[in-house]
Formats: C-alpha cells, sequence, structure tokens
RNA sequence: UCCUCGGUAGCUCAGUUGGUUAGAGCACUUGACUGUUAAUCAGGGGGUCGUUGGUUCGAGCCCAACCCGGGGAGCCA
C-alpha cells in the first residue's frame, strides 16, 4: 500500500493513514510520545500512546531522535492546535533509520554555522517555505511566458568576452582559449528573438564582483524575456503584468508558507495596483528630497527612521540592563535562566542591528542630499525611494552613460537612455533591469568604441541591425532578489539552495 | 579594494580597570514529572579563548601582523 503525504491529511480525517518521514521535534512523557513528522510536504505531530502501542513499539517510539527517518500508521485526528491542522494517533511506528547527533539543534544558530550546514539547514521549517515559494515563483513564472507564446531559449554559459564590458566574470579555460561564464544571456537573447518573435532564457548567470551584501551572490538565476516589435512602454506594461501575476501566484498557492515566515501580506497585495512610473530626473529630485510624494521628502523619511532607530537603540539599552539585573538575582531556576538567557540575546542582537542603522543612515542620508544627476543609483538611494511608494517602481529614461551600449538612446532627447529599472517595495531594490535596445548600427558602432569593447566580438551582434532590424525590448529579472522581496528575507542567500557568494563555494 | 563590527564548550553567548581552578543557557546523557507545542525539576561529562609574535611577575582581556566571518561602500539582478 502506498503512504499518504502529509499535506493531504485534510483528506483523510478519521481514516487511518501510512506516513514516511522524519523527526522534527520530540516531546516525551511518562506513557506519550509526540513526535513532530515532517515528509516534504507537511508538518504533522504523531501521537505514540504505550497503552496502543505496547511496550516494545513504544519504546522504539521513544528511542526516536530529531532527523531520525520512520514510518508510521494511525488515526488521522482534526485538531486545529497542531501544525498543519492534524495530528496522527499511532496504531504502529517502525524506525528506519536513527540519526545521532543532529547538529542542527531547536534552538538559534548563527548565519556562518547554519551556512556551513546547509544541506541539513535545507530540512528546516523556515527553508522549506522559502524553496516552496521559491517554486512556486518558478513556475509561474514559466506559465506567464508559455501562455503568452513566448519560447523559452538556453543561452550559451561559456562566453569568448565580457559581453557588457561592465561587471567582473570568472575567467576559464576554454580548450586553451581565455573563457567567460555568461554574466547575461542578453544578446543572445535577442538574435533568439529576431527568430522566434518573443523568447525568454531561465538560467544561471555568474558575476565576479567581491560582493558582500545582502543582494549580492555570484551565481544565481535570471530570467530574461526579448520581445521584437516592442518598445519601451510595452516593454514596461508586460514587466507590470508579469511580476503582478507570479506574486499572486505566491499569494494563491502558498498562504501557509508565508503564514510559516511570518510574511505579511498585505504589502504583496499591493501589486494589483498600478505601478510607480517615474522617469529618471524625476526620481533624482525625489532622492535629494526637491520633490515631495504624497507630502513626504525622502530626506524627512530617512531623518525619520534614524530618530526611530534612536529611540530603539533607548529602549533596548534598558531591557538589556533590566535582563542583566534579573539574571543576577540569586536562585533562580534553571528554566528563568534560560528563558531571560535567550531573551537578552535578542536583545543584544537587535541593538547591534541598529547601531548598525545608526551608522548608516547619516551617510545614506548626506548620499542622498548630495546625489549628483547623471549617476546610478546606489543601494541606499533606492531604499529611499521605495520608502515613499507601496507599489514597485519603475524608474525609466536614464542617462545613457550610466547605462550598457546596447540600451537605445532616446530620439526626442539623446541624453537619456530608455532603460527602466523595476524597485521592488519595502526597501528591496533593484530586481528588474531592462530597457529598448538600439536599432541603429552606427549609435550602435560609436556606442561600443566609447565603451572601448572590441569591435570583432560584436560582429554576429551587429548583423542583427544589418538584416531586418526592428524596435526590440527585454528586460533580466534577479529570481533571487525577487524571492528575498516576496518573503521579506533580509538576505538572499535564503532564497538558493546552495548559494555561492564571496567567501563561500561549500556545501 | 576601502570603512565598520566580530571570532571564548557541539550551538548561542557572558567574561568588569590585565590577577589564582574561564562561566551560563541550549544540545547531549542519567533520573523524577507531565496531552506536550524552543524555556517542568535535579545530577553529569564537555575548552590549545581564530593564528603567530610582542609587552608584562602574570594576557580571553593590552599592542602588531595575518586568517576567517557579519554589515556597508563601489558594482550590479
Amino acid at each position: 500500500m502506498k503512504t499518504q503525504a502529509i499535506g493531504d491529511l485534510a483528506q483523510w480525517v478519521g481514516r487511518s493513514v501510512e506516513l514516511q518521514g522524519w523527526v522534527m521535534a520530540r516531546r516525551s512523557s511518562k506513557d506519550l510520545v509526540f513526535l513532530v513528522m515532517r515528509d516534504g510536504s507537511g508538518l504533522c505531530q504523531c501521537v505514540a500512546d504505550r497503552s496502543t502501542l505496547g511496550d516494545a513499539m513504544y519504546n522504539e517510539a521513544e528511542a526516536l531522535t530529531q532527523e531520525s527517518a520512520f514510518y508510521c500508521r494511525g488515526e488521522v485526528v482534526a485538531d486545529p492546535r497542531q501544525i498543519g491542522g492534524h495530528e496522527v494517533r499511532l496504531s504502529e511506528i517502525r524506525t528506519l533509520h536513527l540519526s545521532k547527533d543532529y547538529p542542527i539543534t531547536p534552538k538559534e544558530h548563527g548565519v556562518d554555522f547554519l551556512m556551513d550546514h546547509r544541506h541539513l539547514w535545507l530540512r528546516s521549517k523556515r527553508q522549506w517555505a522559502i524553496m516552496r515559494i521559491r517554486n512556486t515563483l518558478i513556475m509561474a513564472i514559466h506559465r506567464f511566458f508559455q501562455d503568452r507564446g513566448f519560447v523559452q531559449m538556453d543561452a550559451p554559459i561559456f562566453t569568448d568576452n565580457a559581453c557588457e564590458g561592465t561587471s567582473t566574470l570568472f575567467a576559464t579555460d576554454f580548450y586553451g582559449h581565455p573563457a567567460y561564464l555568461s554574466q547575461s544571456g542578453q544578446l543572445y537573447g535577442e538574435a533568439m528573438a529576431m527568430a522566434m518573435g518573443k523568447i525568454y532564457t531561465f538560467g544561471p548567470t555568474f558575476r565576479a564582483e567581491k560582493s558582500k551584501t545582502r543582494r549580492h551572490l555570484s551565481e544565481f538565476w535570471m530570467i530574461e524575456p526579448e520581445m521584437a516589435f516592442c518598445d519601451l512602454r510595452q516593454n514596461m506594461d508586460l514587466i507590470e503584468e508579469f511580476l503582478r501575476d507570479v506574486v499572486s501566484a505566491v499569494l494563491e498557492r502558498n498562504r501557509l508558507e508565508l503564514e510559516l515566515i511570518e510574511r505579511p501580506i498585505e504589502p504583496l497585495q499591493k501589486v494589483t495596483q498600478p505601478f510607480v512610473r517615474i522617469p529618471y530626473e524625476e526620481a533624482v529630485q525625489i532622492i535629494r528630497g526637491e520633490r515631495l510624494v504624497n507630502g513626504q521628502s525622502a530626506l524627512d523619511v530617512l531623518r525619520d527612521d534614524l530618530a526611530q532607530v534612536r529611540r530603539s537603540i533607548e529602549e533596548t539599552r534598558v531591557e538589556i540592563n533590566e535582563r542583566e539585573a534579573k539574571l543576577a538575582q540569586p536562585s533562580l531556576k534553571k528554566g528563568e535562566i534560560g528563558h531571560h538567557q535567550s531573551q537578552l540575546q535578542a536583545a543584544r542582537q537587535r541593538l547591534d542591528t541598529a547601531e548598525e542603522q545608526e551608522r548608516n543612515l547619516p551617510q545614506w542620508i548626506s548620499s542622498a542630499s548630495s546625489f549628483e544627476a547623471g549617476n546610478d543609483f546606489g543601494g541606499s538611494d533606492e531604499t529611499v525611494l521605495t520608502r515613499l511608494f507601496e507599489t514597485p517602481i519603475m524608474v525609466y529614461n536614464w542617462p545613457h552613460e550610466v547605462k550598457a551600449f546596447y540600451m537605445k538612446r532616446d530620439e526626442n532627447d539623446p541624453r537619456w537612455a530608455k532603460g527602466v529599472d523595476v524597485l521592488a517595495p519595502e526597501g528591496y531594490g533593484e530586481i528588474v533591469g531592462g530597457g529598448e535596445r538600439e536599432t541603429n548600427l552606427e549609435w550602435l558602432v560609436s556606442k561600443i568604441h566609447e565603451h572601448e569593447l572590441p569591435m570583432e566580438a560584436f560582429e554576429w551582434y551587429l548583423d542583427l541591425r544589418r538584416y531586418g532590424s526592428v524596435p526590440h525590448s527585454g528586460f533580466g529579472l534577479g529570481l533571487e532578489r525577487l524571492v528575498a522581496w516576496v518573503c521579506k528575507l533580509p538576505h538572499v542567500r535564503e532564497t538558493i539552495p546552495f548559494p555561492r557568494m564571496y567567501g563561500r563555494i561549500a556545501p
């Protein structure tokens, strides 16, 4: 007989099921053992009762340790207090594999320790929920494009040059010739779009920058659609429809997961509203505090943040003192000591974070107020901007100097390139970069010279402008940044099963 | 590459102006208790204080260099 999935238990209430999985947690009493089983599809408390199981099987249940594998059979009982809403009263249990000293305990762990045990960390609740949301996004992305007649294509990973000339790439050896891991499939996407009309790539991307921030990975997954006969406006319309669609898919399919990671859903629901679209020039004025948004100045928002941070530092310090005083009292029970200690450590961590913000915010305020038109936005400038709006923000018409060589110049005002960056709300910043591509052969050639790129490497690309050059546009979405925003994670490293980043190649 | 914070038990962290045998909780283990939900009670084992060198009668603590990690800048999705 086939075993059931915990995720399907709702259909089995009142009946007997067989389950196979792992022990997530165990609590034992004299004649009762509570085992929380996880099987990948969900969580379920299994209750072992000595009187129904008999001594032999009961002792087996009692001996199970964290992350041991076991089989069981029992009746499903609906119980809203339990995680998943059900529990199973065991009539049979069998150990499949006994674990010894599982490294990840129910206590808090540091990031470094967890990253070193990433292969096991993936089993924990939070990571389980994040990976399922990532899966929903991946499937929703494919479905969105497939439903609209896009053809999925795979761009090459080995490339013979730094195709945009900007990023630092990973060098490798290709039969004795230097080669680089792809930083973008975009140029190949353009070629394919001229063959298929509408395409998208979905593949790994490599950047060798030694970035140590919460939004950078050395290896990440990028989705890059490219459409023939498409201008910047149509491109932006598509981006908006696309993000609305994939975020809605998560809201429809992953309520349990969002709840588990305590992600408030109201900000995500705002994607149904029209996205804010502002030209670069206007965005600069907003960042500098020269232009108000709904009566709010960006600089005031930052100053309020700073005041708030300082207040919370004061409060946390008071709390820490109080808890230290409590801990210093004699004759505390062990449980009380543990409680105060963990609360104290949590407070100290909050204090560290707040103090770091206190150091950063003044720099961000000064960098925002003195922002020089013509530059690209920094991470903090993006954060400032997103704090003023509730929907994703599309910033378009960028100074052509800061954008890639293939970006189309605005016919009416050649200062601007017809690029668009999409900033995710709640401080997340850039998740999409895209734009309309240059179609004019002469302009393109002069741009390649201007960027000091090797012309011969782009001959094939220039062919696209020699034979049937048409308006076309596309964009690139960073999957991990999207997952980070949707899950409201502090760092992209938790959005991918095995992150590759500066200083991290294993496991 | 630069700025900044950090490295003490398996894990999370205390450790006062440098002072004798370096602590707590969790985890593990033993026993008691209990329809329990990371924190019921009592006992037990567990340490080359990141590395190297220096100052000192004496260094977890001070100094220097280096290694590793967190965050930020730059760069980007």
